[in-house]
DNA sequence: GTGGTCTAGACCACA
DNA sequence: GTGGTCTAGACCACC
């Protein structure tokens, strides 16, 4: 598992230490009672507060997706990657919502939509959308 | 126009006024040169400060959006719709990029995200969805 | 309103700054849309940090029972106190299922246990429960 | 006796332990002199630490629930089921007396809790609400 | 003034 | 060693 933090990105590092621990979890990267990084060694490797990882810790715990057993560690929850796939759908269902009454506005009709992300789906199978925009990046840990 | 501050929005009052009047203009419901309520009157009329009004107002102008004349008010700008729009499709492109690749992570493929889509064609065809569902609002000023 | 911290509870400070508010909220004596005391005039108040009613107030804002806006305050969420009763029910059933099931494995029945209840209903019909039992308290704050 | 460790249980393992056995004397299910597993043996079979185990012991030590002869093992002290039976019951009182005063608050009275009890009442008749839904469990050690 | 984030410490309970 | 709580500062965006 590799946690990076960009400093382009506008959310709070806690945050985006919560996005990729729940997407690795979501992806089966990560898998039920596969242990964390401890916070402080996450947060060393990092370089970053220990609170700030306790607080991303805190928040993956409160949607179900770690558990945290003082004085052992951190562990991956037994959440079904079906309920995080649907609840992931259902956020993503949300913000299309958003996207698309507000492009409405703007005289951008659904099917317009539609073909930019048919484009996108093209530019993915020419399959170099992985490398193409190397990030900035603080650093990264490797937890395995 | 009809501008209202919601408290369920996220988005701080100063953004809320910016993007509705945004859209306003990118719609045409405000056209060139027609001129917009005073900071005085918008604030009064929306019950905040005149300070979170005139922030709006001048990331509007900033934008190129409106411009204000001393003494006499701020106006639209003479900004095509065109332009509007195509900065419009921009950001739907961007944010549809963010979107499509965080929902990879989670098996959620970019066909399934278009049906998702084609869902919300249908539903808006049925109901009138805009007016179904009135958010809770703080206040709305009325300016025509 | 009167948050009071106590040195016997054993639940952290944070916890019992969360629980009393939730509380009032679910009595109704806090009503939609009240403003809360702000977290710095809380924590002075109440002679703790200013981390530790951010953390209560956070986690109110989790559940759905405050909502908090930069610059303006935090604010008694339009929630009803009917879904606060009925998530109280839930917990009040999952406690007493625990509750009885650890009893029955010394040989006390449901029924000695409606026993015990139906004691304490008689107690709070004589009336002094409220100040027999005066808790040792750290310091508390008002506010209206 | 069966001792088993949950990771869905907030308590911490020494607890778990400690409980479960105070549970066993209470119930009959132990009686008077019989020998526990040894610290070495029960930590091997829960696959824990040797502290951890010894740390109940020494709570149940404490309690008078059990007894230890270095060199030949810890056994179940002589204390009349009665007395555990009563102390048991003052703890259901004083956890019934905070739970109706809290829920108090959200306006369920001591009748209606009283109806959630009767509510477990019949559940169990009807079923073996014991067995239904097996606990997940890390490990358990049977010990006769 | 408000809340939101973050740091660099500290002490405690648990394994 | 682990996580859980708390302090006393700081800087930022917003109103």
């Amino acid at each position: 598992m590799f946690v990076v933090l960009s400093k382009e990105n506008p959310d709070p590092m806690y945050r985006q230490v919560y996005l990729q621990i729940r997407d690795a979890v979501g992806s089966g990267e990560l898998s039920a009672d596969e242990k964390l990084p401890s916070i402080r060694e996450m947060a060393k490797a990092l370089s970053i507060s220990v609170i700030t990882i306790k607080r991303a810790y805190l928040e993956l715990e409160n949607e179900g997706i770690i558990y945290s057993r003082t004085g052992s560690g951190s562990f991956v929850a037994d959440i079904s990657q079906k309920k995080l796939r649907a609840e992931k759908l259902r956020e993503v269902r949300r913000e299309l919502q958003a996207l698309t009454s507000s492009a409405a506005k703007f005289g951008i009709s659904i099917d317009e939509i539609i073909q930019v992300i048919e484009g996108l789906k093209e530019k993915r199978h020419v399959g170099r959308s992985k490398h193409r925009k190397p990030q900035k990046v603080l650093s990264g840990v490797h937890a395995e």
